[in-house]
DNA sequence: TTTAGTAGTGTAAAATTGACACTTATTATT
DNA sequence: AATAATAAGTGTCAATTTTACACTACTAAA
């Protein structure tokens, strides 16, 4: 019975995480250069360690990164092509992470040399890293034009403008803003503030912010690619 | 350098897989009996082997109770909560695949005992694997939505009719006909045959299939999910 | 030839989408 | 104090898509 267990071989797991986040202007993903190959850029990644459960690590090893908890942070795919590190086999599960980028600017930990790269510019990255951004780009779109999740990348509060310049960074492409605006106030999940932005334009736009209640609704009714997890406290 | 691996835990890998399959009136998933605790009914699953990549593993696994080859199949999710298995700490990933089950019948090996279940209808599941067929099902009704998918669970010749019934139990509902076809005959997606169902009723539903090179086009397009895979022959 | 039973089709109202341009609010400049 | 500059904010119409809903058409068996 459990001689069924031994005989089999046990492999080396990874986590390596897509970490976007959005500037006001472009998406970007933040890669970090690390370990057995300093010259290139890669994922922020770590091991499984025994106590903990997948996204338990992915979250750890964001943390050890950003210093930021409570971030958005789904899982994406595993892969596991024989040699895609070619050391040691390695199965690496990714996760993509949304975190608010003003947050992150103040607890990014120095022992890592980070930056955030546009996703139409990336520089050549580790084993199969590029494969990993390319599909948790596919899925943000994917998602993105379904899901309320794009909020993940804005600031608590956020402006009609700003919301339309991340969604046009999204999908590279130019919303109209009457459309845009009638579409997401459609939704009911927005909650106008009395304040305006000020400094940016003249007129300043007004601030809105998530309705927290439906929005958690929404995503534990649909965002369930992630199931159970009875080890998540 | 090489160090920082060997000071890593290595674990077992194991793959599971979700077998939906269509009768004709209900969607069924395909369960085992198997391995340390042969009284409970349990996905079919495998460990994954050091030359071979997850797909391929599942792919094999699949074949050894199916027969089959050329099966839709999809990643579902990584699953590694510490203690999901009781016996070894084992991450398993899962798939989930699509089979027309009429292909089935003649190929299944007789060395599993295997049973169709219908998905209103499952028994007590091995460790996690209750989790993994609701993730599935969520994964399926998501995906069959806005994918051409349901094409894979049904004979090459299908009736229309037939088609609305596996929408119908996909989603646990009653579509109207009327509004069925004009919505899956609008995707020109359907090629309708001269032949007509005999012995069902007395009409006779004439036949369609898919047009395979439109379906690849989208598929292509759009249902990748799954990446790369340089080692894919 | 009649009957039983499923297959197959059409239409109108409602909702949603997409294209498109002017007015408003505010600050900085003169 | 008036004006200019700039981005914010809003409305309408046509086209498309969706929904609700019911009758006719085949064919085999009786």
């Amino acid at each position: 019975m459990v001689e069924q267990y031994k005989q089999q071989h046990p492999y080396l797991l990874a986590l390596d995480s897509i970490i976007f986040g959005f500037d006001g202007e472009r998406l970007k993903v933040l890669l970090v250069k690390r370990g057995v190959e300093e010259e290139t850029w890669s994922l922020m990644g770590g091991w499984l360690q025994p106590d903990e459960s997948l996204e338990q690590a992915a979250a750890r090893i964001l943390f050890d990164l950003t210093g930021l908890t409570n971030v958005y942070l789904e899982q994406l795919y595993a892969f596991g092509e024989p040699h895609r590190d070619p050391i040691v086999r390695t199965i690496s599960v990714a996760y993509f992470s949304l975190v608010k980028i003003a947050d992150y600017e103040s607890t990014i930990s120095e022992q890592f040399q980070a930056r955030w790269f546009s996703i139409y510019d990336l520089p050549p990255l580790l084993f199969d890293h590029g494969d990993m951004v390319d599909l948790a780009i596919k899925r943000l779109r994917y998602k993105a034009a379904q899901h309320p999740i794009g909020f993940e990348l804005l600031p608590e509060k956020f402006t009609l403008p700003q919301l339309k310049k991340l969604y046009d960074a999204i999908y590279n492409t130019d919303f109209d803003k009457r459309n845009f605006s009638r579409k997401i106030l459609s939704t009911n999940l927005l909650i106008k503030l009395d304040e305006k932005q000020k400094g940016f334009s003249r007129k300043g736009a007004y601030y809105y912010q998530v309705d927290s209640i439906k929005y958690q609704q929404l995503t534990s009714s649909f965002l369930n690619f992630i199931p159970n997890s009875e080890a998540i406290p």
